[in-house]
DNA sequence: ATGCCTATTGTGCAGAGTGCTACTG
DNA sequence: CTGCACAATAGGCAT
């Protein structure tokens, strides 16, 4: 379909004009499919079609279209911030018709009325689920909810949110499911009472097949002979001047293979890649995983996995994209993250290790990863390698590629969720009794897919006891639901009813024994925080610790025969590890010690903060002490800075972490005063304090030196 | 026969990723 | 279930 026959099904013509100003002249045959659902005229759509095939484009046409002629508002759910960010820059072009558009992620909050100047509100599932249980104000202007990923809907820990958000609004603003091809979408079009569009169709050709031993067998039956090591299909690819993407199951594999491959990568590089590489290479910080990044990205190979910085996947996801570097070697991260496509995706495993053994990795998930092959721009068809090991050739071809993806299960059942989904339905959306709730849960996937309450029925009446019992909330003479300040709050700070009550249970310890450990160990304990596993090599040195500290933490320390024992010390070596950070211990030397890397640490202290802060805020409700107050919120900010108690006045300041801070304090200006009060050649002198980092000081104080700008001047002429 | 080094076999361990607060500019 | 690190054992060689 061309782009001007949109007019006849009512798309605005500034629209039209812009897409073909992009350079779109034709649609896919899916994109038209899905824009003559109906869609472009309020009816809800499920639009299953693979990766890359454009569905993002169909999402804009039927936002913008609709906020220009009706007003009101859209919201685009996500799976991940790092994709919130993606599609912000994506939509970003509309500002043009003077649309305009936010992002709402965790990194910054904003229940707030700020969001309602906005027309496109992209946000991650959880964030919006926040957003609703804190009413803002301008949810019921919402007229358009695009959900991105849809199918997440049967992923087991996330999945009841996306469901519960879409039983709220399924009745009050339009719906358009965008997913991947699963086995049963219709049930979930049935659910939305949506039209649904399927399509196999991709832009660039896709080509599968099964490497087993030397021989590749495609899926239209040929065979090719390659070496017998699978690793002869990268030298191929790169033979055609063509990038690769590995999919392994462990981060160790990842490094592992990054490194091997780097060896017979390196000679296909020109001079200059080379130079980059190592430009880019040398500005990697140090730690021991980076060393073998550099290490590999020297050769024009990186590996990709959660234990990297934010700033390192930047930088190997970016070099990738340049073509400068070759092949990626990557665990799932990069399967359902940002768009990172390649000419050949290789999958190495098809099994991994889940908390219930191994096992297969499903069927969706692996047809994800093949559909990363192409680049649309690039290529004229992708590829997508499946190796055998120990299997059979033929088994794997007949699962995962002629196969049907699984089908989607509701997850509501799920306890964790369940607890937290049912405490938000009566403290901060109005359920007023049991029966209500039922009457709600009605509305759920979950009854849709079974007819079938009984079982969820049980389960909810544990969970409202449970918040009876701790109350969360409180029921009148005739079973009127009365939701406490203690679940509206833990509600607003999304968090599992369970952390809530761990912390409440440790008030009164925590008022006869504030000290850090206590509290860390206290954060580390909550189904909210993931704590680091134990090796067992390390058992006896951190029950050594416990003992030697058990005085300070709250818990007795358990049994060794306990079921809970090894739990124990993985959280006693979390707050142990939060101790150390607040003592100003290097970085290094924490991934080091505790055998991390550096994604680990700072979700570690991300989790920590956000904790720290609601421990305060449950803490506030409960007939508070004033010196206990100071002292969480004195140790908060260690942990959001990272610092000893005497750095916490230089933190304050803008661009000032933990190590500016220590080195300004070591060097005699210990408080602001010190700082204002100083010469700028003095303070130059400090290690990390450049021309930049002063401006932005002084800007802060609000003076603005001559000197300092003469000197910066100065710098950039060197 | 003894001591030392290397090759081979045995044993034990560990293993993907992710979101959620609120302040401020 | 698989790969790896490290330990235990066996084997080879010089003395």
């Amino acid at each position: 379909m061309r782009v001007e026959e949109l007019k006849s099904l009512g798309v605005d013509e500034r629209v039209i004009r812009l897409i073909r100003e992009r350079g779109i002249e034709e649609l896919y045959p899916p994109q038209a499919e899905a824009l003559k659902s109906g869609v472009l005229n309020g009816k809800n759509l499920i639009l299953a079609i693979p990766t890359a095939s454009g569905k993002t484009l169909v999402a804009e046409i039927v936002m913008i279209n609709k906020i220009l002629r009706e007003g009101g508002k859209a919201v685009y759910l996500v799976p991940l911030k790092a994709l919130a960010e993606e599609k912000y820059k994506e939509f970003k072009f509309w500002e043009k018709l003077g649309i305009r558009i936010a992002v709402t992620t965790g990194d910054y909050d904003s229940a707030e009325e700020w969001l309602g100047r906005y027309d496109i509100i992209i946000a991650t599932s959880e964030k919006f689920d926040s957003l609703l249980r804190h009413k803002s104000p301008w949810i019921k202007d919402v007229k358009l909810i695009i959900a991105d990923e849809v199918h997440l809907l049967g992923s087991y820990d996330r999945g009841a949110t996306l469901e519960m958000i879409l039983a709220h609004l399924r009745d009050k603003a339009q719906i358009l499911g965008l997913s991947a091809t699963i086995g049963n979408a219709e049930e979930l079009a049935e659910w939305l009472n949506a039209e649904l569009v399927v399509s196999e169709w991709r832009p660039v050709s896709l080509k599968r097949g099964v490497f087993h031993h030397g021989q590749l067998f495609w899926e239209d039956g040929s065979i090719e002979k390659f070496p017998s090591q699978w690793d002869s299909l990268v030298i191929d690819a790169l033979k055609k001047d063509k990038q690769v993407l590995v999919f392994v199951n462990t981060r160790r594999s990842a490094e592992k293979e990054a490194l091997l491959l780097g060896g017979k990568v390196q000679r296909f590089l020109s001079k200059p890649e080379e130079r980059r590489l190592k430009q880019i290479a040398d500005e990697l910080e140090s730690t021991p995983t980076n060393e073998k990044l550099k290490e590999a990205l020297k050769k024009g190979v990186a590996f990709h996995h959660a234990g990297l910085g934010r700033e390192e996947r930047s930088i190997v996801e970016e070099a990738f994209r340049e073509g400068l570097i070759k092949v990626i070697t990557a665990t799932p991260t990069l399967s359902a993250g940002v768009n990172l496509p390649a000419y050949r995706v290789i999958i190495r495993d098809t099994k991994r290790y889940s908390n219930f053994g191994w096992s297969d990795i499903p069927v969706l998930e692996i047809q994800q990863m093949m559909g990363r092959a192409g680049r649309p721009k690039y290529d004229k068809e992708g590829q997508a390698i499946i190796i055998a090991k120990t299997e059979k050739p033929e088994d794997l071809m007949k699962r995962y590629i002629f196969g049907k993806p699984e089908n989607l299960f509701s997850m509501l059942s799920n306890e964790a969720s369940f607890r937290s989904q049912i405490l938000a339905l009566i403290t901060n959306f109005g359920v007023k009794n049991f029966r209500e709730l039922i009457e709600f849960l009605e509305k759920t996937f979950y009854y849709h897919q079974r007819k079938n309450l009984e079982a969820l029925e049980g389960k909810a009446k544990d969970i409202v006891y449970f918040l009876l019992e701790n109350e969360f909330i409180d029921i009148d003479l005739n079973d009127q639901f009365m939701p406490l300040p203690f679940g509206i709050r833990t509600s607003q700070l999304y968090l599992d009813p369970l952390t809530a009550k761990k912390f409440k249970d440790a008030f009164e310890k925590l008022e006869t024994n504030p000290n850090p450990l206590g509290v860390f160990h206290l954060l580390a304990s909550t189904p909210d925080m993931a704590s680091l596993r134990i090796r067992r090599k390390e058992q006896e040195d951190i029950l050594d610790y416990a003992y030697e500290m058990e005085s300070y933490l709250y818990q007795n320390i358990p049994y060794w025969e306990d079921y809970k024992f090894e739990k124990f010390l993985g959280e006693v070596k979390t707050a142990k590890l939060l101790l150390d950070w607040i003592n100003e211990v290097p970085e290094a030397r924490i991934l080091e010690t505790y055998d991390i890397d550096t994604g680990d640490l700072y979700r570690i202290l991300e989790l920590a903060d956000w904790l720290m802060y609601s421990l305060i805020e449950l803490y506030k409700l409960s007939s508070p002490k004033k010196e206990i107050l100071e002292f969480l919120k004195q140790l908060h900010l260690r942990v959001k800075y990272g610092v000893r108690e005497e750095l916490l006045e230089l933190t304050s300041l803008p661009m000032i972490g933990r190590k500016r801070a220590r080195a300004l304090y070591n060097a005699g200006f210990k408080s602001i005063e010190d700082i204002v009060k100083a010469k700028p050649s003095e303070l130059l002198k400090v290690e990390g304090i450049g021309v930049g980092i002063l401006e932005k000081l002084y800007q802060h104080f609000g003076v603005e030196l001559p000197k300092v700008k003469a000197k910066k001047k100065q710098e950039e002429e060197r």
